[in-house]
RNA sequence: GCUCCCAUCGUCUAGCCCGGUCUAGGACAUCGCCUUUUCACGGCGGUAACAGGGGUUCGAAUCCCCUUGGGAGUACCA
């Protein structure tokens, strides 16, 4: 049996991170196993779907290399259609079939009645279930007349009493008892299936063999096994992944702040690091590594290694996975990135060793991809340095002004556009030797004099990549 | 309220299923030290956890029960 998996997004809103990772976690599964991995849009919420999103998930789903194999765009004849949207008349035809096997029945109660009918059940200590008339046989037939009349109504499924049992492959074994669930609606008056619905229908129509998804889903699955059993159709195996929570423990929302897939993206977060730091929210890697690839797991990627417990998402990590895979990337690749970054017109002009040199001293300072032009700006092209205070001080030891004005004599001197190492050495001998400074004067002052900072990378690496013009009128407002 | 799920350092987790090797391991963050100045680099090290209580057992982070805490679901949302 192949195994085949989906991910099952609503078009409400931008790819969500939790909907990301469990996006991941099926696709994932899908490579490790050689099965096929199923985009089916769940679009039955008329008021909050919205068809361009649909495009935006997916194209975000395709950022991060979560790429389908099968879905609304590479439909295969024998599952479509992959919208929910355009199989109405499939939910229609076994709701119709599970009416008449007694198995569901159409409810014609109002809003009110099923109000009513809640407030009594509590008042009466009693579930809060549908105990309409509509679900005794004796009055299918009369039912049966007003819907050929024409009216609109809902189907409800007629909920057996009895307790159902899940193994799930994360929680284990889940047990629900008989009077969790009264009759619930499948199909909406308005001849659009509910959720719980739906999505058997079309997992079992799908050959759906494991159906990887949030926690939140637990509950409903009660339902879904109830349909599943009417259906007289194989149930896939489930795995409920643990819920994404925020700072303050609750399910993440919108209002932990940067939620959306698409967020991360337009900061330029690397999408294997998303991949990398998603994936390990709730699950651990066999041997403990924190730092991978997709590629990289495919094999060893199992069910096995879940966590139930929530995960609390945490941006600082997800920064230095970030900056991980910065440092793990070869420069040819990361220039590139570098290059499509806005304002780095200077760096592109410059030549390959050059910009070699550079990003190979740089990626050990950023996190992110738009680092590098930051710090290209203010270590290499800014020649107005801040006079901070440890700057000031460094400024006023008796040696520094005197190691400045030698560096500004040579530096004056320069014709061609670059100093190399070894000039750069030959002037610390020089002031070492003939000018007798040694030790934090030394490397300060001349730091100082040349970079307008008390720290940063080693000068060795940092001034042979600084242009001469540039330091000549650093040099000149230093000497202000 | 009812039902279901969960419970190891501040955070992500390993270990739990198949009790002893756990004076509980790793990572992020944090702190300290080191590196011929500095660090937004690197190295080394530190602080820090089995929620509580009962069992079972020679022995429990690991198995069982209760309590507490947290989460989710209880819609003609998904």
């Amino acid at each position: 049996m192949t195994v085949r998996v989906r991910f099952a997004p609503s078009p409400t809103g931008y790819l969500h991170i939790g909907g990301a990772r469990t996006a991941l976690y099926n696709y994932l599964y899908a490579k490790a196993t050689g099965g096929t991995f199923v985009l089916r849009i769940e679009d039955t919420d008329l008021e909050r779907s919205k068809a361009e999103y649909e495009a935006l998930q997916i194209d975000d789903l395709k950022w991060m290399g979560i790429i389908h194999d099968e879905g609304p765009d590479r439909p295969n004849p024998k599952y479509g259609p992959y919208r929910q949207s355009e199989r109405l008349d499939i939910y229609m035809k076994y709701a119709q079939e599970l009416i008449e096997k007694g198995m569901a029945f159409y409810d014609f109660c109002t809003d009110e009645e099923l109000e009513a009918m809640r407030a009594k059940a509590e008042a009466d200590n009693l579930d809060p279930h549908y105990s309409g008339k509509w679900r005794e046989p004796q009055h299918w037939e009369e039912a049966k007349a007003r819907v050929a009349a024409g009216e609109k109504t809902a189907i409800r499924f007629k909920v057996p009493k009895k307790s159902y049992e899940l193994n799930d492959k994360v929680k284990g074994k889940v047990v629900y008892p008989d009077n969790m669930v009264g009759d619930f609606v499948i199909m909406r008056s308005n001849g659009l299936p509910t959720y719980n619905y739906c999505c058997v229908i079309d997992d079992w129509l799908m050959d759906i063999t494991h159906v990887i998804r949030g926690e939140d889903h637990l509950n409903n699955t009660v339902r879904q096994l109830m349909i599943y059993e009417a259906l007289n159709a194989k149930i896939p195996e489930f795995a409920h992944v643990s819920l994404l929570i925020g700072h303050d423990r609750q399910k993440l929302s919108k209002r932990h702040g940067a939620t959306s897939v698409n967020l991360y993206r337009n900061e330029h977060y690397l999408p294997e690091a998303m991949c990398n730091y998603l994936c390990l929210l709730g699950w651990s890697h066999p041997e403990e590594r924190d730092i991978f690839a997709k590629e990289d797991i495919v094999n060893l990627f199992s069910l096995e290694r879940f966590s139930a417990s929530s995960a609390m998402y945490d941006l600082e990590k997800l920064k230095w996975v970030n900056s991980e895979h910065i440092k793990k990337m070869d420069n040819a690749s990361l220039i590139t990135l570098v290059e499509k970054e806005p304002e780095t017109e200077f760096f592109r002009k410059q030549t390959p060793e050059w910009k070699n040199a550079c990003v190979e001293l740089l990626k050990r300072y950023a996190q992110f991809v738009p680092d590098f032009p930051k710090l290209v700006n203010e270590l290499i092209l800014n020649d107005d340095p801040e006079m901070t205070d440890p700057l000031k001080e460094i400024l006023s030891w008796e040696t520094t002004p005197k190691i400045l004005s030698f560096i500004s004599e040579e530096v004056n001197k320069f014709s061609s556009e670059f100093v190399t190492e070894t000039e750069l050495n030959g002037w610390m001998d020089h002031v070492k030797k003939e000018m007798g400074v040694k030790g934090k004067p030394l490397f300060q002052g001349v730091r100082a004099a040349l970079t307008g900072h008390d720290h940063g990378p080693d000068l060795k690496f940092l001034i042979p990549l600084t242009p001469i013009n540039v330091l000549k009128n650093r040099i000149a407002h230093l000497n202000k």
